[in-house]
DNA sequence: AAGCAATAG
DNA sequence: GGTTCTATTGCTT
């Protein structure tokens, strides 16, 4: 027992040295704390392009209105839901439904994307941790803000919970975790009053210690309303859940195969002997899965930061021709070269993908071939020569095509999908695939500014959509939680300085040090003056970095500190031990390697869960991208771009010796 | 690096 | 189950 998850002396002093947020205090003190439980928020915006099309024209608000992509309605608004019309209903049956149904066409994205953009640049103003899941949702680990506010002001035994509380428990004893999921209530409570007031957005929040849990309890209460999920009622929540296929994580296939071992109930695979699972799905997956039944989640809010990949496509009842395919290609080659050129990024590998008809199997699912987009070409993305780039494009498409469909004989396809992915913001100079200089650590030259390559968001950048003008948000906020002291910027409204990319978010804006790019921000952080650097922005700052020491230090390690690259950095240099670990360990387990899962299994559910939230926290393994098993990659810089060799660089400023 | 499967909204 | 139009991650070659 005295083993259990313990990591070496020098192991865990080193986490609690940089991690514990009182480590280095302003006054230089160095104070051990133990860690403490992580606050985890979840968004989830109400009947997103249903919002977003009421936003456009208010008439609607008050009409039932659906969102029709081809034949199925995607999503719909309220009024719509109280007349019997559903999400994913076919055209057909919903007018049936309501007569009155008002439709619009959803096919084309762009505008709920940019909103969606919108709405994860607001929230990562406030912290830098958000995590983007499909257009309408997004986690946020407000951790740190929980941290610096209980610090901030240290009689806060009354805070209360802001919004519902799951099961409508009223904890009679604040415990650590309560009082930090209290006070995340109010984070939660504010952010999504910012996305009413400054984009006219309404939406559901859920609050938890892991992403899995606060995923699961933002939708108790909707619309428009958020709930808290204590500890105690870990259980509860997991076990009301009924089917397994509500586990988030938990697809159609990993459901029929847990259905084949007699498991259909989130019940069954909490009591699902663990060796069960092995044998079918492997150890980190089996414990994953059973982790996630006892409500389980260690996995860490990772920055999503620009989109790793951009497509378009188009699905149709037949296709046969090749003169049509080729229409089809250019078409929607020609709408993904202009959004590639407004996100200022070059592509470097092009992927054709197609959808056969299948009359034998109904199952039909998709093929693809995708190769390199040659330098020339890629260059004339970016710069400008759309025309040239998508004629050459089609052809290079074409090619792909001819791969897979064999033009000579009849064919039948029923979807069409062009996608650039590898996204590099400039090109390397040699060879595309790191450059020499991409090996060396930073040198201490001065950063050097990309090229402004900006463009006016069409939409939704000079006004929030709500309609009312934009107010001093301090007059905004009841409480001053989320005030600017806090905040990572004050102006979330776009002016003509700080232009937005197609996303609604200046992506193509990144840090550049010694030839390697160190982060990428929010244009309205990329755009601060130099002495919003040193005063205003400063607040940015980790709790643990003293902002005195922060002044001193050069202007350009100051903007590596602020960066989320720099965030996640630490995390990564933490996780990763200087040595190897005591015992042989699955990166992906959380079990330590010393402790029998089939034994682990039989312990009564309660006692699972508090050992594997011990060992959690004393063995926080984060699953960043820029760490991985064996091998560097090299498409990881672009968007992890945390350079190891500066991160040690710049820890010494803040080590305590 | 390529292609696909699985998962997600 | 799949339907739409995306997007991400991980496995396998």
């Amino acid at each position: 027992m005295d083993n259990i998850g313990e990591d070496s002396e020098d192991d865990d002093s080193e986490w609690i040295d940089i991690c514990s947020p009182a480590a280095v205090t302003a006054s230089g003190v160095n104070k051990i704390t133990t860690p403490s439980s992580r606050v985890i928020l979840h968004f989830d915006l109400d009947c997103f392009y249903a919002q977003v099309e009421m936003i456009k024209n208010p008439a609607l608000r008050e009409l039932p209105l659906g969102i029709q992509q081809k034949y199925i309605l995607v999503t719909c608004n309220y009024v719509a839901r109280e007349r019997g019309v559903t999400k994913l209903m076919s055209v057909t049956d919903a007018k049936e439904k309501c007569p009155e149904l008002v439709l619009v066409k959803g096919e084309d994205l762009t505008h709920y994307r940019e909103m969606s953009y919108k709405v994860t640049e607001l929230l990562m103003s406030f912290c830098p941790l958000v995590e983007r899941l499909g257009f309408d949702e997004n986690f946020m680990d407000v951790t740190e803000m929980v941290e610096r506010k209980l610090a901030d002001t240290p009689k806060s035994d009354s805070v209360s919970f802001k919004g519902h509380v799951y099961n409508n428990i009223t904890p009679d004893t604040k415990t650590p975790d309560n009082l930090r999921l209290a006070v995340g209530s109010h984070i939660a409570a504010e952010l999504r009053e910012e996305m009413y007031t400054r984009l006219g957005l309404t939406g559901c929040a859920g609050i938890a210690t892991n992403k899995l849990l606060a995923k699961l309890v933002s939708g108790t209460f909707k619309p428009n309303q958020q709930t808290v999920l204590l500890p105690e009622s870990v259980s509860d929540i997991m076990g009301c859940l009924g089917g397994l296929r509500r586990v988030p994580g938990v697809g159609h296939q990993t459901a029929k195969r847990l259905q084949a071992l007699g498991l259909v109930g989130v019940l069954d695979l909490q009591m699902c002997p663990i060796s069960d699972l092995v044998t079918e799905f492997g150890l980190p997956t089996a414990q994953r899965l059973k982790n996630l039944s006892l409500g389980l989640d260690n996995s860490p809010v990772t920055s999503s930061g620009a989109p790793q990949s951009l497509s378009d496509e188009d699905s149709f009842r037949k296709m046969s021709l090749t003169q049509e395919v080729l229409d089809k290609i250019r078409e929607l080659l020609s709408s993904l070269v202009k959004r590639m050129q407004k996100d200022g990024r070059q592509p470097h590998t092009f992927r054709l993908t197609i959808r056969r008809h299948s009359a034998t199997n109904k199952w039909f699912s998709r093929e693809s071939r995708q190769c390199p987009i040659p330098n020339h070409i890629g260059k004339k993305i970016t710069s400008g020569f759309s025309d040239e780039a998508v004629s050459q494009l089609v052809s290079l498409a074409m090619k792909l095509f001819d791969k897979m469909v064999d033009s000579s004989a009849a064919f039948h396809i029923t979807l069409i999908n062009v996608c650039f992915c590898n996204l590099q913001s400039r090109s390397t100079g040699m060879g595309g695939k790191g450059s020499i200089s991409s090996f060396f650590a930073r040198s201490t030259s001065s950063p050097r500014k990309t090229p402004k390559i900006s463009t006016q968001n069409q939409y939704y950048s000079s006004q929030p959509g709500c309609g009312h003008s934009c107010t001093d948000p301090h007059i905004l906020t009841d409480t001053p939680i989320t005030q600017d002291k806090q905040r990572l910027v004050t102006n979330t409204t776009s002016s003509p300085e700080a232009p937005s990319s197609s996303h609604g978010f200046t992506w193509n804006k990144r840090f550049v040090v010694g030839g390697e790019e160190v982060g990428n921000f929010p244009s309205n952080v990329a755009e601060c003056k130099p002495q919003e650097t040193k005063s205003s922005v400063i607040h940015q700052l980790r709790p643990n970095v003293d902002p005195e020491v922060f002044k001193l230090l050069p202007e350009d390690i100051q903007k590596e500190l602020l960066s989320p690259a720099y965030v996640e950095s630490v995390s990564d240099g933490l996780s990763k031990s200087p040595r190897p670990p005591p015992f042989p360990q699955s990166s992906d387990c959380e079990i330590p390697g010393n402790v029998d899962p089939t034994v682990f299994s039989e312990l009564p559910l309660d006692v699972q869960r508090e050992l594997m939230s011990e060992w959690k926290q004393h063995k926080p393994v984060l699953k960043s991208p820029s760490f991985r098993k064996s091998g560097r990659t090299t498409t990881d810089k672009d968007r992890k771009p945390a350079a190891k060799n500066s991160q040690t660089n710049l820890l010494k400023f803040f080590k305590p010796n």
